[in-house]
DNA sequence: ATACATACC
DNA sequence: GACTGGTATGTAT
């Protein structure tokens, strides 16, 4: 079934960029694009607002071109290098593909308006949008049909639709619904991901089993089941992995669903006509570049370009693009997420009157100090976010000594980086605490330090209780997030699904890139937490010491005149990792997991060549060498990191306590 | 560690 | 009549 239901999403005219917004999304059938796109500018045009976003594509358009004229270098023995590279990295995650599991993504159907309407009848039919005149959080669909939608302002929307009804976010409404829809999900998959409010990860491979039924069917279960406690619609998606299914789940949308085989051919099919865009992860910013930098539209070409993308981006975004192409997404459950950051900032008519920029800052800190006190929180790092009456973001942060959480303690630092930027005309201030920790003062708190301690301390490498601290995309939207699947899992973004989204900078250094491609082809796996113990380095030395000058003759005679990027590629291609483990010119062993160290490690190599050739500073001087660490210790570490099972922990605490404490750190 | 950019809901 | 708020993560320096 999969197949041809793509070609209609594909079919979509994405006329880019025109304004600010782009998005396709669902329910825009018979709008009439042109019009709304010349409303939007209309509206728009002229502010500061729509100046700045102007300066901001100004800068894209201009990073667009610089790769565009890299490309345009790229020697025929770059690119036939880079098609290696590329190719190899296709078989490698081909390899890697898992089609044994049945992920369920379930969106509701413009969540906020929907409860609203539940709660007032007399909304249905008409166009209505939950929100301000300021910003519109949904869109129900008679108002799509207007143009009307999400993260659009309102007085724009109400120009699109005058008759446009605006209600107020009630976030205490969404949280019950959102809580009945989870306890459904519960039922078909205890460890079940909330990505937000309105939509959920589901892992039904057990549940189809044991009732002998398909993805599909369950997908209508569940739908049934959502609608029968909550009296809301909501999407299904059903497909190997989680970045699929959560494409599919808006093919239907609303009130319907989208069911994609576990069939390689039904994926590769599938995915090679979609918009890249489609895919989570990648927003207007990539691909605009995508297109416009590699004339890539559709996941299939990102295969296509498998070479271009290997040369301009880094490992881990050309991984990510190359994962999307083959329709790979991630297949686990991840474990436990803790909450990396909470914050809190505030949008207000500019002013560059410090009397009344200070008196903002002290709300923003108490509101802040408030949230985190009521999850017993504390942070070492503060970070101030500005936007300029000219919509220029800017961020100032300092990292103290000691956790802190009371309003006085965040007033004090924060007024020092406000301090600094005065005078300046400001239109929000925002607060953000990091490096966080479970107050109480004297307890150990965060059981991340503990394990990690333990850890260290016995050498215990079982994982009993470390487990998961890993991290990956995850998130957490709401706090409710936390509550509902603490026990388990916990939320998780949405986004990404395969592993980084982001699309790295610019151009920029080639060497930085490049050092990237080969150094870890072999290392897929890792999510790279590597948690270095820079005491631990000590003895280091004489590992490299030894072996490391010998290097590799041949690769010195590339250095020569010619494209820096290819000589130093080629000599890459002579630095491997002998059964993936080992180093080909030093005999350092170093295990997959290890990418950043792999990194450096090769970089050192690189380096020590180009110094004996030349003079050669090109490369930092890090030393690999403290970066090696004697081999039990790679060892023990890459065990740790391997953690792969063992999640128990989290079983033996009882949901109380997430409630009560903010399950932060499980 | 800090600053900035991108993404998602 | 003037473009949100919260969190995460990648990249560069």
């Amino acid at each position: 079934m999969a197949k041809s239901e793509t070609s209609s999403d594909t079919a979509r005219p994405w006329q880019s960029y025109h304004t600010v917004y782009t998005n396709a999304k669902a329910g825009m059938d018979g709008v009439d694009k042109e019009k709304v796109q010349r409303i939007v500018y209309e509206m728009s045009k002229g502010s500061k607002y729509f100046e700045n976003e102007e300066r901001k594509e100004a800068f894209i358009r201009q990073k667009i071109e610089t790769m565009r004229a890299r490309c345009a270098k790229l020697t025929a023995t770059d690119i036939s290098h880079f098609q290696m590279v590329a190719e190899k990295r296709i078989l490698e995650l081909e390899a890697a593909r898992n089609l044994s599991r049945i992920w369920l993504h379930v969106d509701m159907d413009a969540f906020y308006a929907a409860v609203e309407t539940l709660s007032n009848p007399s909304l249905a039919g008409k166009p209505m949008a939950v929100g301000t005149m300021s910003m519109i959080s949904t869109a129900n669909y008679e108002a799509r049909k207007f143009g009307v939608r999400a993260a659009m302002p309102g007085f724009i929307a109400r120009k699109l639709c005058p008759e446009l009804i605006f209600v107020p976010t009630d976030f205490k409404k969404y949280t019950y619904y959102s809580d009945l829809t989870r306890k459904v999900f519960q039922k078909y998959d205890p460890n079940f991901m909330a990505a937000s409010l309105d939509e959920a990860y589901l892992d039904v491979t057990e549940v189809c089993k044991e009732k002998g039924v398909t993805g599909e069917e369950i997908a209508k279960e569940i739908r049934a089941s959502v609608f029968e406690e909550t009296g809301l619609t909501c999407s299904a998606g059903v497909a190997a992995n989680r970045l699929l299914a959560k494409v599919c789940s808006d093919i239907n949308k609303p009130n319907g669903q989208f069911v994609l085989p576990n069939n390689r051919m039904a994926v590769v099919t599938f995915i090679s006509s979609l918009p890249i865009r489609k895919i989570g992860g990648i927003g207007k910013v990539t691909e605009h570049i995508l297109r416009d930098a590699l004339g890539i539209n559709t996941c299939e070409e990102m295969l296509q370009k498998g070479s271009y993308i290997c040369a301009l981006f880094s490992q881990s975004t050309a991984e990510f693009f190359l994962s999307v192409g083959l329709g790979l997404g991630r297949t686990d459950t991840p474990e436990v997420r803790l909450r990396k950051s909470i914050s809190n900032e505030r949008t207000f008519s500019a002013t560059g009157d410090e009397t009344l920029l200070y008196r903002k800052l002290e709300e923003i800190a108490e509101m802040l100090s408030t949230d985190m006190q009521k999850e017993g929180l504390c942070g070492r790092t503060l970070t101030l976010k500005l936007k300029t009456a000219a919509f220029e973001l800017r961020s100032r942060a300092v990292t103290l000594q000691k956790h802190i959480c009371t309003s006085k303690d965040i007033l004090k630092h924060a007024s020092k980086l406000l301090k600094a930027e005065l005078p300046i005309s400001l239109r929000l201030i925002g607060l953000r605490m990091s490096h966080l920790n479970e107050e109480r003062d004297g307890v150990p708190l965060d059981p991340t330090q503990k394990t990690l301690t333990h850890f260290m301390v016995s050498g215990d490498a079982s994982g009993k209780d470390v487990d998961e601290q890993r991290s990956f995309g995850h998130e957490a939207h709401d706090i409710s997030d936390y509550f509902v699947n603490k026990e388990k899992s916990d939320s998780f973004t949405g986004s990404h699904e395969t592993r980084h989204t982001h699309i790295d900078h610019l151009d920029s250094n080639h060497s930085s890139e490049l050092n990237d491609d080969n150094c870890t082809f072999d290392s897929n796996a890792a999510e790279m937490e590597t948690v270095h113990n820079p005491s631990s380095d000590v003895t280091a030395d004489k590992v490299q010491g030894t072996s490391c000058l010998n290097t590799v003759t041949n690769g010195a005679n590339f250095l020569e005149g010619e494209a820096e990027a290819v000589s130093s590629s080629r000599q890459r291609e002579l630095f491997l990792w002998v059964n993936g483990y080992k180093c080909s010119i030093c005999g350092t062993e170093m295990p997959p997991d290890f990418v950043e160290e792999r990194q450096e490690h090769c970089d050192f190599h690189l380096a020590e060549n180009l110094q004996k050739e030349e003079s050669g500073t090109e490369f930092r001087s890090s030393n690999p060498r403290q970066r090696v660490v004697c081999k039990a210790q790679i060892v023990s570490q890459s065990q740790r990191k391997k953690r792969k099972s063992s999640p128990k922990e989290g079983r033996h605490i009882p949901i109380d306590l997430f409630f009560v404490k903010s399950n932060q750190n499980f």
